[in-house]
DNA sequence: ATTACTGTACCGTCTGGACGGCAATGTCAA
DNA sequence: TTGACATTGCCGTCCAGACGGTACAGTAAT
């Protein structure tokens, strides 16, 4: 079986939203295995019968952030066959949907921060994956890099619950992310 | 007494010291009292005669690096008087400056968000109040906040030991900014 | 006398995790 | 068809350890 998310007795979905529903609330540190079971409508013996330990729950949390952004990303490339700059044209553009759709930060990345900064190792590596695919795909490689650090920045900032830019201000900087992404 | 690091027996330095470097070694789930105190060379009844409670410890770690960036911008600013973009240029400088000295990223402001959240309250005031100054000062509003995410980014992935460039792409992105800087 | 601690002992709380149990479902032989 | 057994998925309790914080007696320097 491979991460999927969607058992039939779909526990393990539950007790993964509900532990990043409850980073979002209490703060990354306050993340107990009691208060995610008892969120997600399971006791804490059936929490531990899924992930038999804090550790693997909090792997499974971030390989959940991780699929549901490349799979996005995936969406938004295909669309687009291998035209240059691409690559960065679709994280824009996935930033964008994602800020539409409301969509709450990572907060299951701060809770494995927090607790094994080991387990962000997955997070690099597959940063760094995306990070080549954008400079093999860019017409400009240096623009493309400035484009990602920036929608990182945007990602970070709302992550670290310090964003502090307006609607307004957002909507300009994407506006000009969009415009480097296409033309260098 | 101001927020001064440096008190003549200057335990609460080295205590802020020993919190923030810890920070960085353990994870920032695992910064107690104890282990702090103890890499201070300083009993535990002794930080707490200088910090009352981990809340007061962790919002003076916050306010040592917030004053730390503060003033080093404000180094940076005061050189070249109010002329246009100098505002976000002596960003781009700082970071660079910062880079070259290999200074460690600011783990504090990790420990005190998952603490509580709210302790990094000061954290937004203070970067709205750099938003807002970047943008009066700006040839190119746009441009400048670009920049100023870009280098949000690359603190941040810093922070959360996730940064994946290479030294040359640092120094090609790094290159990049302080042109958008000068010239919108 | 005040300041700035040290050192020890202690308390209440919270947490991860181990464990035994248990109902439902599936399997398979008679 | 039925009864016996195995597995799955989960419940609820218990526990040892760690943590934040308190209390307090002592001390060395100013």
């Amino acid at each position: 079986m491979t991460t999927a998310i969607l058992g039939r007795p779909n526990s393990r979905g539950k007790i993964i939203a509900a532990a990043v529903e409850l980073a979002k609330e209490v703060g990354p540190g306050h993340v107990s295995l009691d208060a995610v079971a008892h969120r997600a409508g399971v006791s804490k013996g059936g929490l531990l019968y899924n992930f038999p330990s804090k550790k693997k729950l909090l792997e499974a949390i971030v390989a959940y952030h991780l699929d549901k952004f490349e799979n996005g990303l995936l969406e938004k490339t295909e669309m687009k066959q291998g035209k240059p700059d691409s690559v960065i044209a679709a994280c824009v553009e996935l930033y964008e949907t994602d800020c539409r759709e409301g969509l709450p930060p990572a907060s299951g990345f701060l809770t494995a921060l927090v607790e094994n900064p080991d387990l962000l190792l997955p997070v690099r590596q597959f940063s760094r994956r995306l990070v080549d695919k954008i400079r093999c795909n860019a017409s400009d490689e240096c623009s493309a890099l400035v484009v990602f650090l920036a929608l990182e920045g945007l990602r970070c900032l709302s992550l670290l619950d310090i964003d502090v830019l307006t609607e307004e201000e957002r909507y300009l900087v994407v506006g000009k992310l969009h415009d480097m992404a296409r033309q260098g």
